[in-house]
RNA sequence: GGCGGUGUAGCUCAGAUGGUCAGAGCAUCCGGCUCAUACCCGGAGUGCCGGGGUUCGAAUCCCUGCACCGCCA
């Protein structure tokens, strides 16, 4: 049986102007379904936008339209983002569909029904832009959000309550017992002690703000942002609508976040499912953040990245490249185009785009274009090092940890760059060296592989690849494992006149 | 204040369970090559935050000091 891969980035607050914090997590998600496609898994790879809460409310209300009009006219901005940077995903959740809605009624019926909600008091203070509740304990004498820094509100209401208190024990265990739940490690140990503190209740409806999810049974009430909007995993799951669909892909669910909601994802989250008596997700990543020129990005600022002038600057795959290259996938990193610029000559016109460039051009002018496959094609160095780059990528992707993995591709790149110096298959030409033939397929076969094993990465540039070495005017994602051997590819390469893949930028 | 983490070459960082673990990339210097996008290949360095301890032996374990970071209160 086929192994299922389900994959997810956090909605996004669809009033928010898409910046390089979006972008990442995205493309880290995109890039993992890319090569579990590769890996011949089924993919379910969501995405989506966040569109309820008064604050969508209020800006609405400013630019005159409803709350609706205006988020259907946001959301654009989104999903343009995401065809731009070439994100292949399969589901785009928006929390105002219908289906949507009705799965968050659902899901509350049932904890109901199990008697997780009962219906309290909420006093607290709520910070409307974060849209969050800070307990008192939290907040010095100004009252201003912790977060941002604005007044807080007093709010004292009539709420809905999710006991998660009483998952505080299970949640322990289940912690204890998957160590891989939380990831990086720091996460995990944050969130251990986190709930190990005790959980309190969750409050999940507002009363008196119109623009949400009704509660069930109580039209004065609409659902907290965060209750809502967590539920959309399950909805593109399927949940309780196509109950295939859901016990094929939920159990696999990997969930990609910022560390600044990490504590919804694996705190309230699985609270969420325990009480539901739902299988939780497998993976909860939180990754770092960008800061950019060594300061923190802000709208104030007004040093914000903004992924389209990126890309119409320097080309999607240059910027997907950087951004799972630079650092490591769970720890912060610092933007700046001076480092992307000299990252992307070093890796990928000096060492990647050169060494195919260089192997084509010899191709052209030995053998005219053609090399025929070998009899003889054995070379212990060459097997080792892609027996050992192969098993370490796989475990790298297996653990997200993108620049490790890239890392261990470029190895074959350099093997290939230090071959053709050793080999020197110029003098072999003059010298009328037969042996040519093997090393000119040794090369074009290391294309053929690192252009799979960068597919995920930068998808154009692997299509590129591909067809410049005769393989085909379509890279598709289909099983490729089982390629990422030497001798696996054509009779005979024939191959296209070289153009630089990545020219170097000055 | 509590809990957790980090401190390794000029820079960014790798370094399971203590014994080629003192490494990689970038930057610098020297040499080589010419198929190539002034690229590529080879070589050279300098380093384990300070102090104490355990051990035949510690970057790796323990204590302590300093610095920085994260989460919570």
């Amino acid at each position: 049986m086929e192994k299922s891969f389900y994959i997810t980035t956090p909605i996004y607050y669809v009033n928010d102007v898409p910046h390089i914090g979006h972008a990442y997590t995205t493309c880290a998600a995109d890039i993992l379904a890319r090569f579990h496609r590769l890996l011949g898994e089924r993919v379910l790879f969501s995405t989506g936008t966040d569109e309820h809460g008064q604050k969508i409310e209020k800006a609405a209300q400013e630019a005159g339209l409803s709350p609706q009009e205006l988020v259907d006219k946001v959301v654009v901005r989104f999903q343009e983002l995401w065809k731009t940077m070439h994100i292949e995903h399969d589901v785009f959740i928006r929390t105002t569909s219908e289906e949507h809605e009705k799965v968050v009624q659902d899901f509350f019926l049932l904890l109901q029904r199990k008697g997780y909600i009962y219906k309290g008091e909420y006093e607290g203070w709520y910070c409307v832009p974060c849209e969050t509740f800070w307990p008192e304990s939290q907040l010095d004498e100004r009252l201003v959000c912790p977060d941002c820094g604005r007044p807080l509100q007093k709010l004292k209401e009539e709420s809905y309550f999710f006991a998660l208190s009483r998952f505080t024990e299970p949640l322990l265990r289940y912690l204890e017992e998957h160590p891989d739940f939380v990831m990086p490690e720091s996460r995990y140990n944050e969130i251990y002690s986190f709930v190990r503190g005790g959980l309190k209740d969750q409050s999940i409806s507002r009363a008196g703000l119109k623009w949400g999810i009704q509660v069930p049974g109580d039209p004065d009430h609409t659902f907290y942002v965060w209750f809502d909007a967590l539920i959309n995993y399950i909805t593109v799951a399927g949940f309780g609508r196509d109950e295939a669909q859901f016990s094929t892909f939920w159990p696999w669910a990997y969930h990609l976040v910022g560390k600044d909601i990490l504590r919804f994802h694996a705190v309230l989250w699985p609270g969420m499912l325990l009480g539901a008596e739902l299988p939780l997700p497998r993976r909860i990543f939180a990754h770092g953040w960008w800061t950019v020129e060594g300061e923190k990005m802000s709208k104030s600022k007004g040093n914000v990245v903004d992924p389209y002038r990126m890309i119409a600057q320097y080309g999607v795959d240059r910027f997907r490249y950087f951004l799972m290259r630079e650092v490591s996938f769970g720890l912060d990193g610092d933007f700046s185009e001076k480092a992307l610029v000299e990252r992307s000559n070093a890796d990928l016109s000096d060492n990647f785009g050169n060494m195919v460039h260089r192997t084509l051009n010899m191709v052209f002018k030995y053998r005219d274009g053609v090399v025929k496959k070998p009899g003889a094609y054995e070379d212990l160095e060459w097997e080792e090092l892609l027996q050992d780059v192969k098993e370490k990528f796989f475990l790298s992707m297996e653990r997200f940890a993108f620049a490790q993995a890239l890392e261990n591709v470029w190895r074959l790149i350099h093997f290939a760059n230090r071959y053709i110096d050793q080999k020197a298959p110029w003098r072999m030409f003059k010298e009328g060296n037969e042996d040519l033939d093997q090393v000119l397929y040794r090369l074009l076969d290391c294309s053929r592989i690192v252009a799979v094993f960068i597919s995920p990465f930068m998808p154009s540039t692997a299509a590129k690849l591909w067809s410049l070495i005769g393989m085909g005017e379509q890279f598709e994602f289909s099983p490729k494992i089982a390629e990422l051997e030497w001798g696996r590819g054509p009779e005979h390469y024939r191959v296209k006149h070289p153009e630089p893949l990545f020219p170097r930028l000055t």
